[in-house]
DNA sequence: GTTCCGCATGAATCGATAG
DNA sequence: ACTATCGATTCATGCGGAA
């Protein structure tokens, strides 16, 4: 099985005119918020933010497969004193174009950040909006299934690197085989509501989102070998996720400096030898060119 | 110190009329949901729900005074495989009514309804849409923080560089005062999203939400001898809350029986004995009937 | 090898000050 | 008057070095 990763450095509103209608099983992206990260892009007014958006969601609608999932990971700021509208006028404009608003996921952020003010409390959690094209999508909710009890909840739900080597280092003190019992036991199906906290730490790279969140909907929405695509595509933690879950994916990134930073990282084109048959497709030379 | 407590038997259309412009500080409340309880409301449709909710949020910004916070808890149903929007068309409309929409918070239900469908999950969360009438409200943030994570202990014995660089750029005496505060803290601010378990008694009331919530707000909205208004009571939790927390409150409900069921429990009117002041005035004969 | 502990930092927001 | 910048506020997390 071949897995590409293709990145296109641009504005998606021009570069998503590439890639072709009903093609793509999952889109994952968190654009940036109104007027929020001004230094990196430009900083859309609040005001002007619905109208900056269609076009790109009218395009993302034409790409998706009528079997695909549109999650869009958003929220509204604060201005003057009240939050803006314009998720919700998103919402409203978008089901106009054609999109069915299946659900609203919360994304609870362990780790809001910090700050006090006299009329609200520290904002700890994001809409991940589920938009589809039709009523019937594919959905593997089986491959999202957690382990029952409270325990599980906090832990094996979180895919921190530091809880898994921790569990894993438990092995042998008897907490280990603990965990084994766990997972041949009952498991559940989640809730919408997902507990996550942000990576906040001194790796190079700033992720706006963690790496649990694309994973999850990855697992949620696709099967190996489908087509994943970021049109906001940032640090490429949804590309990564998506490659190292042997998914195709197609990234789009405006910023120069992402897009170098993700081209370093990516392998654009990734054999997995599982039969006889793959092994042969491997030793036929490659063309392609993923990465431009 | 007289705490009454005011329960209507009636709609709240009409009733609201009853209440006196900018007398009450706080209103939680959670309205039948769109089609939902059939009986109570005649069962709205969901797009009828914004043109019934828009008379009763008006009779609201009446009634709250200006300095005080309008609660709403409230989600939006699963209409034919999709999410309504009459929730994103309410706020809308009662911006233009004049509310200013200030925050969103957050109720994860630990233990949400059981079930499975092909398309979604189990839904764990309610909105809990926080209105003002001026961006100058009441607020007692102090009322309802929470204890600290271990961060404190380990924090706090050495200050890191960048603590200290952070607060030296506050000019003055800033620096040893605010550590001296902090040394001194076991509590922490909390978030926008509340944990808290639906209440699935035996009793016989079925109460739209635990006592949990409604406190939480109390606490942070009103002080003693406020007054919190419930226009859609049901089983009175928000009341009976309210009235064990020295609140004045008021409650409208159309079926008369849970009208008879809190009438049974509410006492009308607590007298709290607090100095001789209030002594006296109890020998006085009391005039008032609140339950009509 | 574990565990402990120090430490930087993050889609934040408000109010005051400056242009 | 209205907008842009800046300082102040504050807490959970994971990494890396130390014990």
């Amino acid at each position: 099985m071949e897995v590409r990763t293709d990145i296109y450095l641009g504005d998606c509103r021009e570069e998503l005119k590439i890639v072709p209608m009903d093609s793509v099983d999952l889109i994952f992206t968190s654009p940036p918020y109104a007027d929020q990260r001004k230094k990196t892009y430009g900083g859309i007014h609040p005001d002007k933010y619905v109208e900056w958006f269609l076009p790109i969601s009218e395009q993302l609608l034409r790409v998706l497969k009528p079997t695909g999932s549109f999650v869009l990971n958003i929220k509204e700021r604060v201005v003057n004193g009240e939050r803006s509208t314009y998720v919700m006028e998103l919402i409203l404009e978008m089901k106009k174009q054609g999109w069915l608003w299946t659900e609203e996921y919360i994304w609870h952020k362990k780790n809001s950040y910090p700050g006090k003010w006299p009329n609200r409390f520290r904002d700890s959690w994001e809409r991940l909006l589920h938009f589809t094209k039709s009523k019937k999508f594919n959905m593997y909710q089986d491959k999202v299934m957690v382990p029952m009890g409270d325990w599980a909840k906090t832990r094996l739900k979180n895919l921190s690197e530091t809880d898994k080597k921790r569990d894993e280092s438990k092995v042998g003190s008897g907490f280990g085989k603990n965990i084994s019992n766990w997972m041949n036991r009952e498991v559940a199906y989640p809730t919408n509501v997902l507990h996550l906290a942000t990576e906040c730490n001194n790796k190079n790279h700033s992720a706006a989102f963690p790496e649990g969140l694309p994973e999850w909907f990855i697992k949620l929405f696709t099967k190996e070998g489908d087509t994943v695509l970021d049109p906001f595509m940032g640090s490429g933690t949804t590309n990564i996720v998506a490659n190292r879950m042997k998914r195709n994916s197609i990234g789009i990134e405006i910023v120069s400096e992402y897009y170098e930073m993700v081209k370093e990282v990516i392998q654009p084109v990734e054999l997995y030898l599982i039969d006889p048959k793959e092994k042969y497709e491997k030793t036929k030379p490659k063309r392609r060119i993923s990465i431009r």
